[in-house]
RNA sequence: GGCCCCGUAGCUCAGCAGGAUAGAGCAUCAGAUUCCUAAUCUGAGGGUCACUGGUUCGAAUCCAGUCGGGGUCACCA
């Protein structure tokens, strides 16, 4: 239950029944009108703007409405206190009875709790990742896929249907680039001196391997070809492989995308009719979106090398973008921008109802062109949302860590996460906004304490774990249908009740970060209820009686026990979303 | 020059679709452990929410502009 939503519908019925009318005679709009907790607690459980939000309209007094309201409100049962404060806040102070149902829903409900179910649920694609197939993903990629991939997470739990995607940048140069690059160890792997990697190439060492298995499977068969020979089955030797790569690193970050996707593929003759981006092409022509021309340099100062040249357009323009976008270069072939439009269009034909792209924000402009091409394709039946990643800076200790590309030692993905763990890094990145910029220390990030609230969260939920354990050792029944049986109304202390609207607030939580696209919100929260158990849990020491394990007393003992079960279901649902591990017990 | 993001405590950051006296962690200072894991907790000090206008009952939040920082800008992917 949603503890919120549940008041705001009783405050909306209170409403309509007053039957209140406006200077036109007709019934205010109620859509301003919410339940929230108020920021300081000593105001009491929920409060309503409703008096604040309908007084105007109405034309009365704020203060004179909330006054009617509170006289109706005041026969609720679960209602236990109102008053009227400040501009013409209503507070309310609510029965401990409905702290109970909504631990009981907790309870009943589990991991689920907080959980949404919309029917039909949205159809939503989150592309995130999508680095290119030319060697091991390195720290630039880890935030973009930790965001996508909770983000994709948390749409899920909130009701969406979701596919999580990964684009392969498998048709431009830079394959080819690529598999000159594996030729090149292929012939050191056969024993030829090769020499500095020329420049252009790519010079990891992560191509070898790729070498000595061409060596295996082919011998020297391959030396004697010219380019054009061995090129395509380079090609795809080099790319199996670097996708192998790419997928090692996403799993050991926990990352698993359902569908990768081939941009060569769009290339790729599909019927009689040509390929999905010659499909493509017909659509735009035929919506009279195509044209011939020539674009304008950019604003300010224009290139030394500037020329005209006429290309294939895209009327971007027309859709809310700066320019107009080509779609096919000078000489006629297809440019990169032509296959993205494509794969939308293909996920559009797939039926998503929105589209995420999670990048990173060195692409702050594909914004703009991403949703005109959006609005273009699917007339706006399917939404285009962006999200931007900050750049992450490395730290050692204070100090920014170097990276050398050219030299090919930059720091790789797993690197990072061989050394500080998957749950401290993904817990990190999500532990801020997504679009502000990030520092990223090593040191701070091992440290197993203070300045590192994964440890903390995690704590909280183990903490949680080894009470129940304990209890079992004491010979407490602490399994769920024992819990279930727990007479909740003993909790009573405002410590416990605390804890209660806590988790009562988780369900707003999820709604509002999934509404707002923002996982980070989930971590934030986790933190703040593992606060609340921390701070709960230490009064024990001076009051002995609060202790959740009470001897002599297995009623109390195990209604607190439902509570500590709830927390963790919480803790576990969260860290869940952020793909975080839930531990049984901190080592 | 255009566009995008950012500017909140000494530091790192939250601020929930506009609400009440702007919060947390770190750092500093003062405390808590015969006790279910102190990897924790309690308390104190610390602020012109970059600046200026506007919108309204009410602005850190929305709008316009200014300043400062970062990113990005046509045939590469």
């Amino acid at each position: 239950m949603n503890i919120f939503a549940d008041f705001t519908k009783r405050v909306k019925k209170i409403l309509q029944d007053l039957d209140l009318k406006d200077a036109n005679g007709s019934a205010p709009d109620l859509s301003r009108v919410v339940v929230e907790a108020p920021r300081d607690p000593a105001h009491g459980d929920l409060a309503t703007n409703a008096a604040m939000v309908l007084a105007k309209p109405l034309g009365l007094k704020p203060r004179d409405l909330a006054e009617r309201l509170v006289s109706v409100l005041n026969a609720d049962p679960d209602i236990t206190e109102t008053s009227v404060a400040g501009p013409g806040f209503i507070n309310l102070r609510v029965a401990p009875a409905v702290w109970h149902r909504v631990l009981a829903s907790v309870l009943d409900l589990g991991i689920d709790f907080g959980a949404q179910t919309k029917s039909p649920a949205p159809k939503v694609n989150v592309e995130y990742v999508s680095a290119n197939p030319t060697g091991p993903m390195h720290v630039g990629h880890i935030r973009g896929a930790v965001v996508g991939d909770a983000l994709a997470n948390l749409l899920e739990f909130a009701g969406d249907e979701v596919v999580k995607e990964y684009y392969i940048n498998d048709a431009g140069s830079q394959i080819d680039t690529l598999a000159r690059s594996a030729y090149l160890r292929y012939r050191e792997a056969l024993g030829e001196d090769i020499g500095d990697i020329p420049a252009g190439l790519y010079p990891g060492d992560y191509l070898k391997p790729v070498g000595d298995r061409l060596k295996t499977e082919f011998g020297d068969e391959l030396k004697a070809m010219d380019e054009a020979a061995w090129m395509p089955v380079v090609k795809e030797r080099a790319m199996a492989a670097m996708l192998d790569l790419i997928r090692e690193d996403l799993a050991a970050l926990g990352v698993e995308h359902e569908v990768f996707y081939s941009e060569k593929s769009l290339h790729e003759r599909t019927d009689k009719n040509g390929s999905k981006i010659d499909h493509m092409l017909d659509t735009l022509r035929d919506k009279g979106l195509v044209y011939q021309g020539t674009l304008p340099p950019p604003k300010g100062q224009t290139p030394e090398d500037w020329e005209d040249r006429e290309q294939t357009l895209f009327r971007a323009s027309d859709f809310g973008d700066d320019t107009d976008r080509a779609l096919k270069k000078s000489d006629g072939s297809y440019t990169y921008f032509a296959a993205d439009v494509a794969y939308f269009q293909d996920k559009f034909e797939r039926g998503f109802q929105e589209t995420i792209y999670v990048l990173g924000a060195d692409h702050g402009g594909y914004a703009k062109r991403l949703q005109a091409v959006g609005k273009a394709i699917s007339g706006g039946s399917t939404e285009v949302i962006v999200r931007f990643c900050q750049l992450v800076k490395l730290m050692r200790d204070g100090e920014p860590v170097k990276m050398s590309k050219r030299s090919g030692d930059f720091v790789t993905l797993r690197d990072v996460v061989d050394e500080v763990g998957s749950d401290p890094v993904r817990f990190m990145m999500l532990f801020r906004k997504n679009d502000a910029p990030l520092d990223f220390d090593f040191k701070k990030v091992t440290e197993q304490s203070k300045d590192n609230p994964v440890f903390y969260v995690q704590y909280g939920h183990a903490r949680c774990r080894s009470v129940l354990r304990q209890a079992v050792e004491a010979g407490t029944a602490a399994d769920s249908k024992a819990l279930a049986t727990a007479d909740l109304a003993l909790l009573e202390d405002s410590g416990e009740l605390e804890l209660i609207a806590k988790m009562a607030e988780w369900p707003k939580v999820v709604d509002a970060a999934a509404e707002t696209h923002e996982p980070h919100r989930i971590a934030f929260y986790l933190h703040e209820l593992a606060g609340s158990l921390h701070g709960h849990w230490n009064k024990g020491y001076e009051l002995p009686h609060l202790r959740f394990i009470q001897a002599g007393n297995l009623k109390l003992t195990l209604a607190r026990l439902a509570l500590v079960q709830a927390v963790s279901l919480v803790l576990a649902s969260g860290l869940s979303i952020l793909g975080v591990n839930a531990p049984e017990e901190m080592r």
